[in-house]
DNA sequence: AAGCCGGGGAG
DNA sequence: CTCCCAGGCTT
């Protein structure tokens, strides 16, 4: 660990505060601490920036406007609410974390980091966020935000996606919550601060270190090592898919399928799927769906390379008219779904744009 | 401890 | 193109 000058290191805090509440954002989960509204937006912010949560925090608040609301609903109305915001997964939690507190624990959120961890979806970061931020609990949160600032303005080399990384800017994200100068600090409004420095100041590329209220005694502004912290280990390459879809068309109807193994996407609703590790001809493609779906009007409906953080998705999709519904049936999952049903259903993005595509087209009489 | 899980914006 | 975002769960 790199030395840093003490005594700038006791205000840290301090000026964060003073920073804070000048120059936050307005943002609807601020209005007041409800913990329901903490909660939900610091679930929407898990690795999801402020403005691309922000229009689903208007819809989910409005739609539910309490947990209990949230907790009586279907889940697939939860994910075609959550559709396009990505790791489906907090929506599932989320869904299950309003059912305990609904029903177990009369709507109330409990008021301890500790105890807010046990509920699933909620980790130690949104633990100590909604601990902090609606209970006053004095307890640091660590997210992406924190890592930076800390690591540039204390000089800290450790990677922040290692093992010991974690232990140590947990500390000392702790200490300066502990040892501030003042001893009355708002635990909820550091937390916030630091976070809302990292995101509008202390950015990952070209800070605004004119603008930063801890310049003067931050370590990597002051030896010029800003674009050198934080220290981040290699990540693993992407796995590379082939997914082939095809898309049985019956009349209005569409034949989905939800996605319930551990795979991308679970809970999602989709089209039979033939995977492959490499490209398939489309001769060969075009064989194997006739093969296992009957042998209907085979046509491409569309191609595109789909992104994900540890995967690159390959898809090209296929419409099939005139197919013969046992033998889909013998090899696929799903049933047959109506344009107004299939709008209804959550699904991935690409799987949606594909759908506006297809609907287009026969709205156009093809 | 390492791998997995989305989608989008910035540079 | 790469990086990363108010991380958590599973293996």
């Amino acid at each position: 660990m790199l030395k840093y000058h003490k005594e700038t290191q006791k205000n840290f805090s301090v000026r964060i505060v003073r920073w804070y509440r000048l120059n936050s954002r307005n943002l609807p989960w601020r209005e007041n601490n409800d913990p329901y509204r903490v909660w939900l937006s610091e679930v929407m912010l898990q690795q999801t920036r402020v403005e691309q949560g922000l229009p689903y925090f208007q819809k989910f608040v409005k739609k539910f406007e309490t947990i209990f609301k949230l907790a009586s609903a279907q889940e697939d109305v939860v994910l075609r609410l959550w559709q396009g915001l990505g790791y489906y997964s907090r929506a599932r939690n989320l869904h299950r974390c309003s059912k305990i507190i609904a029903t177990e624990l009369n709507g109330e959120f409990p008021a301890s980091a500790k105890a807010l961890q046990r509920l699933p979806g909620i980790g130690e970061y949104t633990a100590a966020a909604i601990a902090s931020i609606s209970f006053g609990e004095k307890v640091a949160v660590v997210d992406g935000n924190v890592f930076r600032v800390l690591s540039r303005y204390f000089g800290i080399e450790v990677p922040i996606n290692s093992s010991e990384g974690k232990k140590v800017f947990s500390t000392l994200a702790q200490q300066q919550l502990n040892e501030s100068p003042d001893p009355k600090l708002p635990p909820g409004e550091y937390n916030q601060g630091i976070m809302e420095l990292g995101a509008l100041v202390c950015t990952p590329r070209s800070p605004r270190c004119a603008d930063c209220p801890v310049s003067a005694g931050c370590f990597a502004y002051n030896k010029n090592l800003i674009e050198d912290l934080p220290v981040k280990l290699a990540k693993a390459g992407k796995r590379e898919r082939y997914l082939y879809y095809l898309m049985p068309i019956q009349g209005k109807s569409v034949w989905m399928k939800k996605r319930s193994q551990s795979d991308i996407w679970k809970g999602l609703y989709d089209f039979p799927c033939i995977e492959s590790d490499s490209e398939l001809k489309a001769a060969a493609l075009k064989q194997k769906c006739k093969s296992m779906a009957g042998h209907g009007e085979v046509a491409l409906l569309g191609s595109v390379t789909h992104l994900l953080t540890h995967q690159k998705l390959f898809i090209a999709c296929l419409t099939m008219t005139g197919v013969n519904e046992v033998s889909l049936k013998k090899n696929f999952e799903g049933k047959w779904y109506t344009q107004k049903e299939v709008v209804r259903l959550p699904k991935p993005k690409v799987i949606d744009d594909l759908l506006k595509i297809y609907f287009k087209k026969i709205s156009q009489g093809k």
